[in-house]
RNA sequence: GCCCGCUUGGUGGAAUGGUAGACACAACAGACUUAAAAUCUGUCGGCCUACGGUCGUGCCAGUUCGAGUCUGGCAGCGGGCACCA
């Protein structure tokens, strides 16, 4: 028996036992537990981010089947997406190529990480075995009034004569023409996401295993408000200017109507007017994100027209149009009320208009307030509560037909078209007689043509020279394919069903579904706390629309790993660098390759696109799958961020080689030993090792149901050293010892399945750990005989007494008055308070 | 800008409102060794008059017998913001 843990030799061995073996493929039989990791963008190399999520999932996968589950662990690739047509258009490699090329890649440094993935029911969301089927469910959507078309805005990089993603726009410019992008109008497919915005809202009751803060993050992109819809007739003029307001109590503090540059009205007035054109076209020179449009300058047109003030007969208010105001919420209109309104504050200050107070607060308070607060200079709401004025100014609205109470929600459709290749095309020909005309579901898929090139700007499937000419299906003609393909968002929101019947001929079996679904525990990054889960979620209702289960919500426990973040470089020329390309000196960072100075930025999170990524190979290469494994867990919670550092592996890898030893070398001491033969009696450190041993089977089983799998691995390691510590004097010490060495293999397992595979042969067990039997922890080992109560005067710490857990307040007061009495130096007692179990403070 | 988090020794972190720093990493000292590796032992938040005391969980206030934990405010950092995934 080697001192030394051999793991190259014994990883290799016991993978291909495994696989041999056909260990990890699902079983049917009830109880399900459904374990999914969200699935990965095949970005060429696994890195640590990726591990710790599939580690964590891993380790819930084997300990649930340990407790006797069929577990169903898939693994599958989001393999659409932009990085694959970046790569064409670089490096001249076909995307589909490009994109299987990794995912054999990642898929063998999974392997060698020993996940207990049943692979059977791998998924590659690119193959058209997988989109046909949503093809299918897109068509079922358009069929239920759920997919339908509209135009909306895009990122139009003028010079490339493309469009552009949010993240492909820099500071408003192209990142790679430079030019200045343009919002341009196109016919694009939607999603109805708002028809289920209550719904999405209301059922966030039933998700009590997601974390609080996800789902006030999504309750806050639903962003339900109630408030009123408010008419301002323009003077002079026909036309109504519909506003939606939250304040409708504030109308009296009101001095403008901003309108959006993309608002009907607004477009309308710029017919016949150059400069306001012109202030439109600059509007939409800003890109199409929140971020850049909150953060913009505030910047307003002044039509000159005026609308009548509701209430004030006498009072009009100027039309502006402004570039805060947007077109998707609301009505695209409001009105300014500078003195209660941040935003509206800083346009008023520009450009002169009256800023007029109507919310007093109880305190002083600066403007723009926003509190609650007492109305006046409100006419008829004067001396109310803004909850009161509120109610009030929509009943009065309503009364002279000026307005009603609207509840409205910030939550959008969903735009899915994309104007590129590598994603799931959309199953529709457009025919000049006919109009939209779905594909016919016996011509499904339509399949991406493999023939296309990269050289001209835009979307290849547009100029394809043959793919998009098609006769229509309906009456023959020359007709043409929607060559728009599907967003990303939509593979990824329906995958985890597909796992339940990967091969079925309908996109989900009904019946396989509802049996595993929804997944029991769902663990992935807390950068997808709002898209990728709210659409899931929109998608299993919409399923359920169109029939295709009685499911409401896909995912009942969720659990956010958090980042795994590191520093970021660049070099003289602005590229990105990747950590091993730098090297750290006295005096600063250099690239290795020339020496030349590299900047460091601020630390991210690890992605491929900023190149600060540790690829988790290495790792593995030099320590091997249980190491990294460890390390992984080891060092931090789970659900926490953290920053990446390379330091500490060796004392995982050492606490490795303890663990062999610990065992290996007992092995002689407990060969003879019968686990069900318990002795009669134990020495009193048998029976306390006994005692730690079951005390440490419940603090691990909690920190593996609670995810603290920090402090599982640090009871592993507590463990360890009391056994380590253990010395044999009699017989029945023998049978504490390999009972205790026993369960710690066991414990260990769904961490380190390799070396606790060989450690369990190494046993004399036949069958795999997986296998084996989470243990059980005997009641009355567990149970504590002797608590040690913390004693306090007014609050601070002086001391402890070992007391029985049976015993009386009065007999503790009178041990604990005697016990602190050098504290109490004759003061008399206030009062005494004692938590039973825990403490004993007394107070002077 | 808006929404959501996070902040504890040199480092990662532990702590159902009840002994702050479990378990590790790094460092230092020692044992073993011809030597190295490996292994083992010890020290390891600051200050003080040091077998004791005192301060200490980003900052300021509050609730409580008692606050890392609860409440309010502030700062710094991170995530998301609808076409990165």
């Amino acid at each position: 028996m080697s001192v030394r843990y051999n793991f190259r030799e014994n990883e290799e061995k016991w993978q291909k036992a495994w696989e041999e073996a056909s260990l990890y493929k699902t079983t049917e039989d009830p109880p399900h537990f459904y374990v999914l990791e969200m699935l990965p963008y095949p970005s060429g190399r696994l890195h640590v981010g990726h591990a710790r999520n599939y580690t964590i999932g891993d380790v819930l996968a084997r300990y649930k089947h340990m407790c006797g589950y069929s577990v169903l662990h898939p693994m599958g690739w989001d393999a659409f997406g932009l990085p694959a047509e970046n790569a064409a258009i670089q490096h001249g490699i076909s995307p589909r190529l490009w994109t299987l090329e990794n995912i054999q890649l990642m898929k063998q440094e999974l392997k060698t990480l020993g996940f207990s993935y049943d692979w059977d029911r791998e998924i590659l969301t690119c193959s058209p075995t997988y989109y046909a089927h949503e093809q299918k469910i897109f068509l079922d959507f358009l069929k239920n009034g759920i997919a339908y078309r509209k135009e909306s805005f895009v990122n139009w990089d003028p010079v490339e004569g493309s469009v552009l993603a949010n993240e492909q726009v820099i500071d408003g410019k192209g990142w790679r023409s430079g030019a200045p992008i343009e919002r341009r109008k196109l016919s694009q497919w939607f999603f109805k996401i708002t028809d289920f915005s209550q719904q999405l809202l209301d059922d966030t009751a039933l998700l009590d295993q997601w974390p609080e803060q996800v789902k006030t993050m999504q309750a806050n992109w639903i962003g339900r408000s109630e408030g009123a819809f408010v008419q301002f007739p323009l003077v002079g003029k026909e036309d109504v200017i519909e506003v939606f307001t939250t304040r409708p109590d504030t109308l009296f503090g009101a001095s403008f109507i901003g309108i959006s540059p993309d608002h009907p009205f607004a477009e309308m007035l710029s017919q016949d007017n150059p400069t306001l054109q012109t202030f439109i076209a600059e509007c939409r020179s800003q890109g199409t994100s929140q971020k850049e449009i909150d953060t913009a300058e505030k910047k307003g047109y002044n039509t000159n027209l005026t609308v009548q003030h509701p209430f004030l007969e006498n009072k009009t208010l100027p039309l502006y149009i402004a570039n805060f105001v947007v077109m998707d919420y609301g009505t695209g209109a409001i009105f300014g009320c500078p003195a209660h309104d941040p935003r509206d504050f800083d346009f008023a200050t520009k450009y002169k208009l009256p800023i007029l107070p109507v919310v007093k607060s109880t305190k002083e308070a600066p403007l723009p307030y926003e509190g609650e607060g007492t109305l006046y200079n409100s006419n008829f709401l004067d001396g109310l509560s803004v909850e009161d004025a509120k109610l009030k100014a929509i009943h009065k609205l309503e009364e002279k037909d000026r307005g009603t109470s609207k509840t409205i929600y910030k939550l959008r459709d969903w735009g899915v078209s994309r104007q590129r290749y590598w994603g799931c095309p959309i199953p529709i020909i457009h025919c000049p007689t006919c109009g939209v005309v779905p594909v016919p579901e016996n011509q499904l898929p339509v399949t991406l043509p493999e023939d296309v090139t990269f050289d001209k700007p835009g979307n290849p499937l547009d100029h394809h020279p043959t793919w998009k000419y098609v006769s229509c299906p309906t009456c023959g003609e020359a007709a043409l394919r929607e060559t728009d393909t599907l967003d990303t968002f939509v593979d990824s929101s329906w995958y985890f069903a597909r796992y339940c019947s990967p091969s079925s001929p309908e996109p989900i079996s009904r019946e396989k579904a509802e049996s595993w679904l929804p997944v029991n525990q769902y663990i992935g990054g807390i950068e997808h706390a709002i898209l990728h889960l709210l659409y899931s979620r929109f998608f299993t209702k919409a399923l359920r629309q169109c029939g295709y289960w009685n499911l409401s919500e896909p995912f009942k426990n969720l659990m956010t790993q958090g980042m795994v973040c590191h520093e970021t470089y660049k070099d003289q020329g602005g590229s990105w660098l990747y950590p091993y390309e730098v090297e750290r000196q006295k005096d600063g960072l250099i690239k290795k390759e020339d020496g030349t100075p590299v900047y460091a930025g601020r630390s991210e999170k690890m992605s491929k696109s900023k190149c600060n990524v540790v690829p988790a190979a290495k790792m593995v290469e030099d320590y091997g799958a249980d190491t990294t494994r460890l390390f992984l867990l080891s060092d931090s919670p789970p659900e926490r961020d953290f920053e990446w550092t390379d330091a500490g592996i060796e004392g995982s890898w050492r606490y490795l080689n303890k663990l062999w030893r610990l065992v290996t070398s007992h092995l002689s001491d407990i060969t003879m030993v019968n686990l069900e033969e318990i002795p009669v009696t134990f020495t009193e450190k048998a029976f306390q090792l006994r005692k730690l041993t079951h005390k440490t089977i419940e603090r691990i089983t909690h920190d593996i149901e609670t995810f603290h799998l920090n402090a599982y691995i640090a009871h592993l390691r507590e463990f360890s050293n009391a056994i380590e510590g253990f010395q044999l004097s009699e017989d029945s010490d023998r049978w504490v010892l390999c009972e205790a060495l026993t369960i710690l293999v066991l414990l260990a397992s769904p961490a380190l399945p390799h070396l606790t595979e060989a450690l369990w042969e190494e046993l004399g067990h036949s069958d795999f750990i997986y296998q084996a039997s989470w243990p059980i922890p005997d009641p009355s080992l567990v149970q504590q005989d002797i608590i040690k109560l913390v004693l306090q005067v007014n609050g601070k710490m002086r001391g402890t007494l070992d007391v029985s857990p049976s015993i009386g307040e009065e007999e503790i007061k009178a041990l604990v008055l005697e016990t602190l009495k050098p504290h109490l130096q004759g003061h008399p007692l206030k009062k005494f308070i004692y938590i039973p179990q825990k403490v004993a403070n007394v107070v002077i």
